[in-house]
DNA sequence: CTCATTTTATAAACCGGTTTATCGCTACAC
DNA sequence: GTGTAGCGATAAACCGGTTTATAAAATGAG
């Protein structure tokens, strides 16, 4: 039961190793009868290569890699992952590449595995998440030389190709809907302080409000966990003038304050409109269903590994925008109370 | 920018490259002085070896690998997947071994890339999950002599080492549960019926009811997605004589369960009651909170990675069951309307 | 002091592919 | 008939490690 090399083949085929090799991959050097020969061997043996070999053969791991740097517990209840994955895996799966997938704790654990990761070479490149605000892993990538496309920028990127969504503008759509339908103090739940995206997201909140000549809008940062939106909620339904209108950053806390909500007897949406950001069948589902930002995640993932593998063949790759995010909306944001 | 190997540390040290070997493996064959100067060039070269030489030198890939063998758009949805995963990667990272993930559209297409996983050496060992009733799945990696552990079982596991909650267990709990609220039609709204583990719960369920001498049950067979547990709960809300309480076997549809009892004017838990299966911090955000049936999940994925650790390094490893499934009881359910 | 043993180190083979250099042979132009 | 391409195939080097066989040097026993 042991796994047939090319040797076995060249051996039932009585050619060279050469030969074999020109044969199985479809190169001049072999003639097209001892070709249909050797290929017929191989079937039979039920060869398949060795990716040890190649790769040391070619230097090409074929293998990308993926790390994620959040509490696995977290991970879980954020369909955006999954759907990231799922969008990875739809290009490389085509070219037969795994994605090797790791989590860890921290960034310095992070930036080790990467670096692990390439010297052993194990993968031709890596898909980085969650840009933050001086990220230390963009100056260590740049430094090994490692093909790498970020999922986030465009800014900040320190010259890393990335895949990134307008997220001011959508910012913009959701704050002029609630404006339109009446609403004045408006708040937003955000994620952590120190990704990118979310002072994109808050500067063109304090942007698009003050625009409007809205009084001066709240923002609290949270961790994304359904608890701390809850609590934020709650705290934010307390105030002595409460807003009548929240932005959530994912649709977890949105529907964490859909049940604060619920609790304080406050309807959704006669006496506070949600809206939750990256659309879910979950947003769907909860009643009221959620007005909600919707980003084609797969999208982000199938175009980051498209670019991935262009830069790993040593091709140029230029940073992209995806699909514009819709706002939808639904039933938890209406007219503001009077 | 060049990868170091052991050959530029060798001359760097002024030493063979066997010896070089012997120093960083901390084998004897090198004084302690040599050792430590080929340490502490190695160091700052730094140096990692590379995974192909290695596989290819002593034919271990030092990876581990999963199919996920369900539609991309369900899998972002379901904390399943992320739990198990992390659970997995936080025994293979102590060893600093990646886990290759695929995603794969049906089973024929699994079935392949373990063959060519296996084949081309790029893993030692697979965990597989989704256990269906006459698994092609099992002869394959019999036929292939890979090691594997299987989630899910005890039975038909074809001698394949499994992982296994006691799902009958934890069945009956919930039956009882309801029974001794005074309920008497329970319907389940199950998942897909050609996997083991939901004809096992469904056996469960139907013999539990059967004990208590409550009607004959009904029971709706999905696809895990919140459209059809809205369908279906929609379908058994509408009947002459309703269930007064629902068992589903995931999460996502019992919370869907929840938006059509609103939509019906039913209220939660006075009029019927929701059971989930699967706790998530969703579970706990909606209201009224979900009832559901606790596993340690995580639990799962490292009890299995263990068990594929001692595989892959030839020993045997005996099925194992985990730590008891838990009913957690909250709002979602109470006293049968009379 | 000699001989046996252990320690330290090296050269070379090996793992399974890819690739380069080479060679014999046929086909063709001149 | 000679020179030159071009085809089909092979031998051998190479990728970066591990491991075996072997040799030289240091150590110990008698």
């Amino acid at each position: 039961m042991r796994r047939p090399t090319i040797v076995d083949i060249a051996k039932a085929a009585g050619v060279s190793k050469g030969a074999v090799s020109y044969a199985l991959n479809g190169r001049p050097g072999v003639s097209e009868a001892t070709r249909q020969r050797i290929l017929d061997i191989a079937g039979q043996l039920g060869w398949a290569p060795s990716s040890a070999a190649r790769a040391l053969s070619d230097g090409r791991a074929d293998a990308m890699g993926l790390v994620v740097d959040r509490p696995a517990a977290v991970l879980g209840n954020e369909p955006f992952f999954m759907q990231l994955i799922s969008g990875i895996q739809s290009v490389l799966s085509g070219e037969a590449i795994p994605l090797l997938l790791q989590s860890s704790t921290d960034r310095e654990l992070e930036m080790d595995i990467y670096r692990r990761w390439y010297a052993e070479r194990r993968v031709d490149g890596v898909i980085m998440v969650d840009l933050r605000h001086d990220d230390p892993r963009l100056a260590a990538i740049n430094a090994m030389r490692m093909p790498a496309v970020i999922i986030g920028g465009p800014y900040e990127t320190g010259g890393i190709p990335c895949v990134w969504s307008n997220d001011a503008k959508a910012m913009h759509d959701v704050v002029r809907h609630l404006a339109g339908l009446g609403h004045e103090y408006i708040a937003r739940v955000a994620g952590p302080e120190n990704l990118v995206h979310t002072t994109t997201r808050s500067e063109a909140f304090a942007e698009t409000v003050s625009e409007l000549g809205l009084p001066d809008p709240e923002i609290v940062y949270t961790d994304y966990s359904g608890e701390q939106g809850a609590t934020v909620t709650r705290s934010l339904l307390s105030r002595e003038k409460p807003p009548t209108a929240i932005i959530f950053d994912n649709d977890l806390m949105a529907v964490a304050a859909l049940g604060v909500a619920q609790e304080f007897g406050i309807s959704v949406p006669e006496r506070l409109s949600v809206v939750a950001w990256d659309d879910s069948p979950l947003c769907r589902l909860v009643h009221p269903a959620l007005t909600t930002i919707t980003r084609d995640i797969v999208e982000h993932g199938s175009t980051a590994a498209t670019m991935l593998m262009d830069l790993a063949e040593g091709e140029e790759a230029h940073s992209r925008g995806t699909s514009p995010a819709q706002l939808v909306t639904r039933a938890s944001t209406g007219p503001a109370p009077r």
